[in-house]
DNA sequence: GTCTATGCAAAGCTTTTGCAGGAGA
DNA sequence: TCTCCTGCAAAAGCTTTGCATAGAC
């Protein structure tokens, strides 16, 4: 089920990441599957072959990854968090009845305002909601 | 306390919100402050002056004041809802340090790419985090 | 053998729900 | 009187913490 298993264990060691098992997997996931998943999905959907996987595992590694740099976490008004393997920039559509996260393709680049002069961007998120064109009808 | 209270039950009657005190203090906060509070620094504030009020009560209303599209809940990587009053489309910057949400004036038109045609957008927000001038020193 | 990763259970927090009392029309 | 606003208490849901065990090097 993983696609580039290589791939990814040099990925990982390249932030310093010991590649354990479980860590490929998540990474693995989020990295293939673009569907912008919560934790109970991502935790569901290894379980059923890692059966002795815990929930705090998959906080504890996505925290992990999210530190590294490696995985954005986002919410867009919700009381739970989605996540994603960190790509080029875009911005994220969520429709309100299915719940799908969808990417849009986008120019991220933002222009403070000059009394903000001297701040440091770290993160930037362009989220939209409404209902998508599958729901629309 | 309350800038102009005539002014502020005329927006809530015009969207069908009867304007009992609560809510108005509620509105008038989010609209003089524009500090994107939490529900608990709403909360203390208003407290101090509505000593009987709850937190429950609080909550009711941004869910109505929400829902009528008067106020806007937003979120950037956190496990609570930061709250302003509806104004013009701009965006927002979040300071990780001091947890400050500046407002950014900004153009928020977005296209949707053309598989998506058909989508309805409701609401956009772009969100940058990191260090503000303040703090990055 | 030591250090790190994993996982269970419990706690912590924000938000929601159920329901009763109270205010306003 | 009747509607619905308010608020207490409890529940719900996501996430974090503490600690013990398992596994990697």
């Amino acid at each position: 089920m993983i696609a580039k298993q290589k791939e990814i264990t040099d990925i990982l060691n390249k932030r310093d990441i010991r590649p354990s098992y479980i860590r490929i997997r998540v990474y693995d996931y989020l990295y293939r599957d673009k569907v912008h998943p919560n934790v109970d999905t991502i935790y569901k959907n290894l379980s059923e072959e890692i059966p002795t996987l815990s929930k705090t595992t998959v906080y504890n590694t996505l925290k992990l990854l999210t530190d590294k740099d490696l995985v954005r976490a986002i919410n867009i008004n919700d009381n739970e968090m989605r996540y994603e393997a960190i790509r080029n920039d875009h911005g994220h559509f969520k429709c309100d009845k299915c719940k799908t996260i969808y990417d849009i393709p986008m120019d991220m680049n933002i222009k403070l305002p000059k009394e903000m002069k001297g701040s440091r961007i770290d993160e930037r998120q362009f989220l939209v909601s409404g209902v998508c064109n599958n729901c629309n009808q």
